[in-house]
DNA sequence: TTCACTGCAAACCTTTTGCAATTCT
DNA sequence: AGAATTGCAAAAGGTTTGCAGTGAA
């Protein structure tokens, strides 16, 4: 059983990265969390399960796991959720190129990633239109999900 | 000649909104700007000209025109930046529902505006494949602008 | 043992709030 | 005149920095 939080840390072991406690505190409460989270949410999920990691130290160690492609961060929210590893090859290769987009539930908060579909048609009509070179994009939808609708 | 500023104030009038010297500054500010600007941007460019408005009403005066549909927020940065006007119809309903994606320049910031293409069958599919109701959507292209390319 | 990582203190930057003074219409 | 808007002071919130101490490999 390959859960995100086994693959998360073996991915971080893999690169030179210790796998130190606040680190794994983080990473499990990212892995149990439906929702995004901020570094004070994660803060304040720890205090609940009477642990305790500086709020300095729960930045530092958000900006590792999006430096690795561990976390995705919501636009309009700044706070972040765990990447879904579970249907990716854990190869650094594979992963660096996917590109993944949110869908955001207004009601409950729940968030589904999927994976790009029909947006490479898009991304080339607008370069042809525009003569603009498209090299990132950020797209996420906001709604109901399956179960709120 | 319809520019942005006059615009833009005309619209505020409608809705019954003042037009202040302070609001009137910033309007021309954002007019002039061809980049997305945060509050202190905004203020900093004043000063420069030697005008002087507080950061609190400059906050308010960017929220009151977002609020009006005067000006776009960048997702990534929280800067905001002037819409396009010049196109539209200046009646309230015409203006409601448009849809717009920035093209933002990795290299001179420059901020292009284009009309929701294509986007609309991507939105299909996702809620047929995901059973997810999308209700609003963000998206944003970062790369390079013709002149950078 | 060594170097990456954490914790603490403090600074910094951004944004918000309450209220009195101002100024559009 | 009357109501909307601004400016000021202050607080609140979020994020970053520097450095000494700790702990993973």
């Amino acid at each position: 059983m390959h859960t995100y939080r086994d693959l998360a840390l073996h991915i971080l072991k893999d690169k030179g990265l210790r796998i130190t406690k606040p680190r794994r505190l983080v990473v499990d409460v990212l892995d149990k969390a439906e929702q995004a989270l901020s570094a004070y949410d994660i803060k304040d999920l720890l205090s609940e399960q009477g642990e305790k990691v500086d709020t300095v130290s729960i930045y530092r160690i958000i900006e590792c796991l999006e430096a690795n492609q561990l976390v995705h961060r919501i636009l309009t929210t700044g706070k972040v959720r765990k990447c879904q590893l579970e249907h990716e090859d854990h190869c650094q290769l594979e992963r660096s190129n996917h590109c993944h987009h949110l869908l955001i539930c207004q009601k409950c908060g729940d968030i589904e990633e999927i994976h790009c579909l029909g947006l490479t048609t898009v991304i080339k009509d607008v370069e042809k239109e525009s003569h603009f070179k498209v090299r990132e994009h950020n797209l996420e939808f906001l709604g109901l999900c399956a179960k709120c609708a």
